[in-house]
DNA sequence: AGTTGTGTTGAAGA
DNA sequence: ATCTTCAACACAAC
């Protein structure tokens, strides 16, 4: 569940830990710590302080003093909380799905939990996370994301589906399955059309959209449609006001018309069929 | 009780 | 190459 917004908070909570410093980390699921096994994981990052925490698209990037970067994919179901106590523990972990503890000198510890097991955390260096960005395409919340930037961006990918444009990584950065229904929704345009049909008007209406809806589900922090919580455990307040997602067979609160849902890559899709065209 | 769907995304298959 | 499908895993809901 955690797409850009969501990702966005619990890197605004974890910036309370900047200038502490790492004490130990343990695992109980080694698999999910990528490229290095949990010895060495624990001993890279053991005393380092923490200069910054940030953001790559979905990648939540713990900056360590000596330049390399803890790397957190979050996935499905990925929870990091910010607990302030540290909670001791070696054998068994004393609550379900909690996979992994980093312990802090300040801070207590953060708890990483994990139901299905998807997440994953890595050690980067600079290179290794410019490696990664290169990859990547454009931030949508950022300043430099221009309406010229979405234009050709949707003539790269002129053949596809629009939702699945606006969900693919490599081109723009953050947007999952349940911003992408409410952005198409906002910007009146139905998520099966093809990127090349979009008139110059659509165009911009889109681009005003992607940011809007972004940047109101940050002010709200996140969507907690199921299991969804900020790094304090707290909901977000984005499912109060979704206007399509999960609203299949209900009216539609503009035009009151019966909102549909359909198939685009194997994800579930909302509309209106009303509203979007 | 078995099937279906779930926020992601990389890798495999066509 | 490029597009589509699947697999990683656990659980709730039907």
């Amino acid at each position: 569940m955690p797409e850009l917004p969501e990702v966005q908070t619990i890197v605004t909570d974890l910036q309370k830990i900047v200038g502490d410093q790492f004490t130990g980390f343990v695992s109980h699921v080694p698999k999910a710590i990528k490229k290095i096994s949990v010895a060495n994981f624990a001993k890279e990052i053991q005393h380092k302080k923490i200069q910054s925490v940030d953001r790559l698209g979905k990648i939540i990037l713990i900056k360590l003093a000596d330049g390399k970067s803890i790397g957190i994919h979050l996935k499905m179901t990925g929870k990091i909380l910010l607990t302030g106590s540290r909670k001791l523990l070696t054998e068994s972990l004393p609550e379900k799905h909690l996979h992994h503890i980093f312990y802090l000198k300040k801070n207590g510890s953060l708890d990483f939990f994990d139901v299905r097991k998807f997440a994953t955390i890595s050690l980067l260096t600079p290179a290794e996370v410019e490696l990664i960005r290169t990859g990547y395409g454009i931030d949508p919340i950022s300043d430099k994301f221009s309406l010229q930037d979405l234009q050709s961006l949707l003539t790269q990918r002129k053949n596809k589906q629009l939702k699945l444009v606006l969900m693919d990584n490599s081109v723009i950065l953050g947007i999952g399955n349940i911003y992408a229904s409410e952005i198409l929704f906002d910007a009146k345009i139905l998520p099966h059309r093809i990127a090349s049909s979009l008139t110059p008007k659509e165009i911009s209406r889109l681009h005003t959209s992607i940011k809007k809806i972004l940047r109101l589900a940050i002010r709200l922090r996140g969507t907690s449609i199921s299991d969804y919580r900020d790094a304090s455990g707290k909901m977000g307040g984005f499912q109060k006001v979704l206007k399509v997602y999960k609203k299949n067979g209900q009216k539609c609160q503009v035009c009151a018309t019966i909102i549909e849902k359909s198939i685009i890559g194997q994800r579930s899709t909302f509309f209106c069929p009303g509203c979007q065209h």
